[in-house]
RNA sequence: GCCGGGAUGGCGGAAUCGGUAGACGCAGCGGAUUCAAAAUCCGCCGCUGGUAACAGUGUGGGGGUUCGAGUCCCCCUCCCGGCACCA
């Protein structure tokens, strides 16, 4: 055996080893527990992160730690190919999206195989290959004729410079990135997935999902958001007469020109409505703005900025007055009708009524225009006061209608009924159940995505493109320059012939929302080869995936529509479950320091870390040594350009290291502020190891008691040892399997390892026993430290496969224990009692103590509570 | 703004069901080894007072429940993630 660490060295040989006996294929057809361990794919960026290290390390011990177990694992890999960053890249580089593409996926596989993952290579798929893509223009096409898609007009962000419609992404501070020109909202058509019609199942889903964190199940059902309330209109001031059309035949909005639709989950205040809002695209708006240059200004001031909700809901909220009335359905009081650039046109029906004396924004707008605020509700002994908000207007279980006519004395819920079947009989409301999801708009204009499979003809109108002519191939020779989509350039793309007609149609160009390739890359895992249809019944062998893991960051909008597209396919017969992922693991972000500096116009440039040097407190650009100002810390990514390569880490000190020390800094699920400090511990671990196991195996011709079974001679610091390993196999396995907390394992590992070193004796039964803790200490980290593992167990074991090790109860079995010992719950000492000891029995020695009897000074406990195995605590 | 999460020594973190706060590691300090350094090994290490034994204090801030609170409840501050076209 070699006497030094040499990590390269030994990591070549395991992962040559591996490789050479494809230890990571999975079997389709073993007899054995199938375990699906998925970790997010990862966008092709460029290089690898310290994001992906974790994510891919968390995924790999889970992997590694149940093959042994003897589950037959999968473990697969792919690449989220097509986006926004390859198009970017592309403007900067004047390189085709494509070229950059397949080189990073090439140069990131590379770093991952250096790492050890236990990948089956065989099963990698890259989304932006037509062999994938294919089966989602497919499905496309297929829910496109059942009405699952459907097209309607959606807001975009439009950059008026560049002609380009923007991601969210790409506005900063309400401006092009590129441009710097203010950002106008455009209306364009776009498709949309009907997600909505799965809200419930979606919802009550999660229910059934045991294996999620709480919290990612609570932000998407928040997110869904069901809410029962009330849909009701007010009639439009007539100025012609002309007469309603029956107002519950219709649906959407504005339908007719004289009732304004809207919801609420506050009926119980409507009979404090003092006026109602709409949203700036709302046709009342449009309607009232014919006559009204004033607000027509308005209405053109409210489409600037960008669409992002976030920015909606941070802006002042502004408003003005259309000048229209309309009737309250109940009392038929004249209420003005406003425009509020808070008011969103794509939630709910684009318009709101306003309570301000119950609901806070809705308070602040009616003070700040001078509005009137009418009090309905009351809460015993709180006094109304218009001179600030306070809570409890807008609480729904305290309060009692007042101010309010026949419904006065009503609570909440009661209110809510008699006002909704007043509505109802009035013919102008009723209750109705609303989400707060809407559908999801998948088309995007831009180049490097999935080409959406429709031909658009002058005669038969949107066609999809028949299943026999898919892939609807994108060309990957196309450099795009920023300004509009290239597509549209191509006509070599654009033009074809209608599949229904035959005559000349253009094809679309626009592309799919990326998130669609990742919503079901999971299942294509199973059966990434098959060319007969989108997945064959491997897909139902491998599905549910047993284990997910990737960021917090996805929680909602990934996971959410991954979900959605499951339901999907279970529809369309492909999958028999419910749902993709029966275990989710959250890891936390990954964060480090960004740095950046600020052109005019306030477009930022930001510097990696890497390149940037502190001094005395302030950020230096190591290259031209200017200062750079410091922007806070902020999950790595590519457009903070905040990323820490872990390839160096690799080099310096090896895959293991990179990988032992990845899972000790913090457990999973918190997120992990990057540092080099700390990585050099982790290596030294490592010698640690690698030295306790040289120096045991120079003398392993004596080891004759070795797993004999006899154990009676050990010395009772032997013996301790042994409890202590028996307890650390118990442990280390409950850290990975059910805490998922390798953080801790690896700390129990560190301390046995540190006993074992302090472990005397070089007879026969001490040398086995410190056999059998070797043994098992390699073994319990060999998911982390894979290739350090197979190593040091070829010269323990020479010829036997790497086994988790079994506890052996017999050896944690103790004869005494020692209680603590608290005097009014503080400590105050130590009882040692018997194992077995009762609480009457553990009582009596803790009273006896020397020191219960210091602080009782002979007078009687006031109470005495035992908790057996843990602690006394005498009340004096 | 809304939804979700977090805050524990100089630092990363541990304390799994309300029961010894600071495991394990990093940094630091002292020592051994060495011509010297690196590496390695041994010891110390929350804060205050004390030579020490020990005492007090301490888990972002304020209040509460309990024999006992880092952990449960209420209020507050700051930080992070998501907000539908970044992935």
């Amino acid at each position: 055996m070699q006497e030094k660490y040499l990590p390269s060295e030994i990591e070549r040989a395991a992962q040559a080893k591996w490789t050479a006996s494809q230890a990571y294929r999975a079997s389709d057809t073993s007899e054995r527990p199938k375990y699906y361990c998925l970790s997010m794919f990862p966008y092709p960026s460029g290089k690898l992160h310290m994001g992906h290290v974790r994510n891919y390390t968390i995924g790999d011990v889970l992997a590694r730690y149940h093959a042994m177990r003897g589950y037959n694992v999968m473990q697969p890999m792919g690449w989220d190919a097509f986006g926004l960053p390859a198009e970017n890249a592309a403007i900067a580089n004047n390189v085709p999206p494509a070229a950059w593409t397949y080189a990073n996926i090439d140069h990131m596989r590379t770093q991952l195989q250096a790492l050890g993952f236990a990948i089956d290579w065989s099963r990698e798929l890259a989304t932006c290959k037509p062999d994938y893509y294919r089966w989602e223009q497919w499905l496309f096409t297929r829910l496109f004729e059942k009405g699952v898609i459907y097209k309607k007009m959606a807001t975009v962000n439009w950059d008026p410079v560049d002609q380009t419609v923007l991601a969210n992404e790409q506005v900063i501070e309400g401006r092009g990135w590129r441009s710097g020109a203010p950002v106008e909202k455009r209306d364009i058509p776009m498709y949309f997935f009907r997600i909505t019609q799965y809200a419930d199942e979606l919802l009550s889903g999660l229910d059934r999902l045991p294996g999620w964190p709480e919290r990612v199940k609570t932000m998407q059902a928040n997110w869904i958001g069901k809410s029962v309330g009330v849909r009701f209109a007010f009639r439009v001031s007539a100025e012609g007469g002309t007469t309603s059309p029956s107002p519950l035949a219709g649906e959407g909005r504005g339908e007719g020109e004289d009732l304004l639709w809207v919801f609420t989950t506050r009926a119980d205040t409507l009979m404090g409505v003092t006026f109602c809002a709409v949203a700036a695209e709302h046709p009342l708006a449009a309607r009232a703005a014919e006559s009204n240059p004033e607000l027509a200004v308005f209405i053109a001031e409210c489409k600037q900025g960008s669409v992002a909700e976030a920015d909606m809901a941070t802006m002042e909220k502004k408003g003005m007055d259309t000048g229209l009335k309309v009737a309250h359905p109940l009392t038929g009081e004249e209420v003005p009708v406003w425009v509020g650039n808070y008011v969103l046109m794509s939630y709910g029906e684009g318009a709101v009524m306003a309570v301000p004396a119950h609901d806070e924004r809705d308070f602040h707008f009616a003070k700040t225009y001078g509005l009137p605020i009418k009090q309905v509700i009351g809460v015993e002994g709180e006094t109304f006061s218009l001179d600030g908000w306070q809570e409890w207007y807008g609480d729904k279980t305290r309060g009692r209608c007042v101010n309010s006519g026949k419904y006065d004395g009503l609570d909440y819920a009661a209110a809510v009924d008699a006002i909704a079947a007043d509505l109802k009989s009035l013919k102008l409301g009723e209750k109705k159940t609303q989400f707060r999801l809407r559908d999801w708009g998948i088309s995007r204009q831009r180049y490097w995505g999935c080409p959406i499979p429709i031909i658009h003809c002058d005669h038969c109108g949107d066609v999809p493109v028949p299943a026999d002519q898919l892939p609807v191939v994108l060309p990957e020779d196309v450099v795009p320059d920023g300004s509009g989509n290239p597509l549209n350039k191509r006509a070599d793309f654009v033009n074809c012939t209608c599949p229904k007609c035959g005559g000349a149609a253009r094809r679309e160009t626009d592309t799919m929302d990326t998130f669609v390739e990742s919503s079901w890359y999971y299942a294509r895992y199973a059966c990434p080869d098959f060319d007969g249809g989108m997945l064959d019944a491997r897909a139902n062998t491998w599905l549910p995936v047993d284990q997910y893991i990737g960021g917090i960051e996805h929680a909602i909008l990934h996971l959410l529509y991954a979900r959605f597209f499951h339901k999907l396919m279970r529809d369309e017969g492909l999958v028999s479950s419910d749902e993709p992922f029966a275990n989710l693991l959250t890891q936390g972000m990954v964060v480090a320091d960004t740095y950046y500096r600020e052109a005019e116009g306030g477009k930022k440039t930001w510097f990696n870390p890497a390149d940037v040097e502190l001094r005395d407190g302030i950020a230096f650009l190591k290259s031209d040594g200017q200062p750079v100002i410091v922007g806070g810390t902020e999950k790595m990514s590519k457009s903070k350009n905040n990323g820490v390569d872990p390839q160096a880490l690799i080099d310096q000190y090896g895959a293991d290291t990179a990988r032992l020390f990845t899972m000790f800094a913090a457990p999973p699920e918190q997120s992990l502020e990057w540092s080099d400090a700390g990585v050099e511990g982790a290596h030294r671990f490592l010698k640690r190891l690698w030295k306790a196991a040289f120096d045991h195996l120079q003398v392993r011709g004596s080891v004759t008691a070795y797993m004999s079974g006899d154990l009676g001679n050990l010395s009772d610091e032997a013996k301790a040892l042994r409890r202590q390993l028996h307890q650390t196999i118990q442990k280390v396995g409950d850290d990975i399997e059910r805490r998922k907390q390798f953080n801790t394992a690896i700390a129990a590992v560190m301390e046995l390892m540190n006993a074992l070193a302090k472990l005397e004796g070089d007879d026969a039964m001490t040398r086995g026993m410190r056999q059998e803790a070797l043994e098992a200490a390699v073994a319990m980290l060999a998911p982390i430290v894979p290739h350090i593992a197979e190593a040091l167990y070829a010269e323990l074991r020479p010829g036997a496969a790497l086994a988790w090790p079994e506890v052996d109860e017999a050896a944690l079995v103790q004869d005494e224990i020692e209680l603590m010992l608290q005097v009014n719950g503080k400590l105050r000492g130590q009882v040692r009692v018997a194992a077995t000891a009762d609480k009457a029995a553990i009582e009596d020695a803790a009273l006896a103590s020397e020191a219960a009897q210091k602080y009782l000074e002979g007078k009687p406990p006031k109470k005495v509570v035992v908790v057996p195995g843990r602690l006394v605590n005498i009340v004096i």
